[in-house]
DNA sequence: TCTGGGGTCCTAGGACCC
DNA sequence: TCTGGGGTCCTAGGACCC
């Protein structure tokens, strides 16, 4: 017995942050704009988030630090992250995208994977109904997006990211190792720097490579992600397309602008971030069991503490005296702090809440 | 290169239970 | 007393995503 074929599609927006603010503000448009942190005037320490690809030219990317992007391009117009906006763009996009699809997959603010396996019969009806989808986002939100179909996610990923922006890009199920082939395992997902290093110490550069590699091998190396990388280079993936179940954790974490070994001042911002994450935690109506603090020393050591408690809470008081006492450990008079964090965890509906009380 | 912020998932070890 | 096997929960750290 034969599987149907699937027919899936990736949609990612192209430089969504930047794209936004560019179509709210008409008078940015052909300057290089950046989002992120503030840079300045080269002394800031945040890092980009998005940068229009004027900004790019200048070799300005995503993740760098926002001081480096003031080098390379100081002309650019520099833009705090307005998420909530970006959010509000976001849903009305989806909201466009689940009516091409029966199963839909949001996956971060600005990417989808919508399966088309009962709308279309051929790969030339998926590629008609993809322009139509950019079509009605252009039309409706004066917004690009790059496209990808394929067999499966990874396909339908890897093939939106090899044009950009506005690409549309098909591979079909019988190319899809030749496509594969001669790219960077960087562009496979779940390939980040650390697993590119890993894989160039075993003289692994690009898919094609990753492919005919001993599956064996990789799996000794790597555990479950060296047979999963295996399969995602033959073009395998059997995941299926489906709606992301309830969020698993809330958090609020802040970098101060300069190392603090001020003890006062990292309880109080610690104080500020619990009542900003219990904020969250009312609004999404939840009761949560764990607290997980973060602190990262001026050496940008990390280190998480948490403790699960007892019961179930929704209380402030809870959660900042569990915070206060997790951080206490960790601020020693000879190490000055970067970063704090806050994290609830282990949640309960406040619907099961009641059914158990 | 001097490294944000909000998330998810995996791993490995230990506690504890039957 | 020197010893099992399975299951679940918890913790800390790390890699990755956008």
């Amino acid at each position: 017995m034969s599987e149907k074929r699937r027919m899936i599609v990736h949609v990612d927006m192209d430089h969504f942050f930047t794209a936004v603010e560019e179509r709210e503000h008409p008078e940015f448009k052909g300057k290089p704009v950046v989002a992120g942190a503030d840079p300045k005037a080269g002394k800031g320490r945040g890092v980009v988030s998005t940068c229009n690809y004027e900004a790019r030219k200048f070799g300005v990317r995503s993740g760098m630090p926002i001081s480096k992007a003031w080098q390379l391009c100081p002309e650019a117009v520099y833009l705090p992250v307005n998420y909530e906006l970006y959010a509000r763009v976001s849903n009305e996009i989806m909201g466009i995208l689940r009516g091409y699809s029966d199963k839909f997959e949001q996956w971060g603010i600005d990417e989808a994977f919508l399966d088309i396996t009962s709308r279309v019969k051929e790969y030339a009806e998926a590629e008609a109904l993809a322009r139509q989808m950019k079509n009605e986002i252009h039309a409706k939100q004066k917004l690009t997006c790059s496209t990808g179909v394929g067999p499966n996610k990874i396909i339908a990923k890897v093939a939106s990211d090899f044009q950009k922006p506005d690409g549309l890009t098909i591979v079909k199920e019988e190319e899809a190792e030749k496509f594969l082939a001669p790219l960077s395992v960087r562009k496979l997902p779940w390939i980040g720097r650390k697993t590119e290093q890993k894989l160039d110490a075993l003289g692994i550069k690009t898919i094609g490579e990753l492919a005919r590699y001993d599956p064996t091998v990789l799996t000794e190396h790597f555990g479950a992600m060296g047979a999963q990388m295996y399969l995602m280079a033959h073009g395998i993936d059997r995941s299926e397309v489906e709606e992301r179940g309830g969020i698993k954790s809330l958090s609020r974490e802040l970098t101060f602008e300069v190392d603090t070994g001020d003890f006062g001042l990292v309880l109080n911002n610690l104080d500020r971030l619990s009542e900003q994450v219990h904020e969250d935690v009312l609004r999404h109506g939840l009761f949560f069991k764990t607290v997980t603090v973060k602190v990262r020393y001026e050496n940008f050591e990390t280190h998480t503490h948490g403790k699960t408690m007892p019961f179930i809470t929704n209380r402030l008081q809870d959660l900042k005296k569990t915070a206060k006492e997790l951080t206490q450990a960790y601020l020693r008079p000879e190490r000055k702090i970067r970063l704090i964090g806050v994290r609830v965890s282990s949640f309960t509906s406040a619907e099961k809440q009641k059914t158990l009380a």
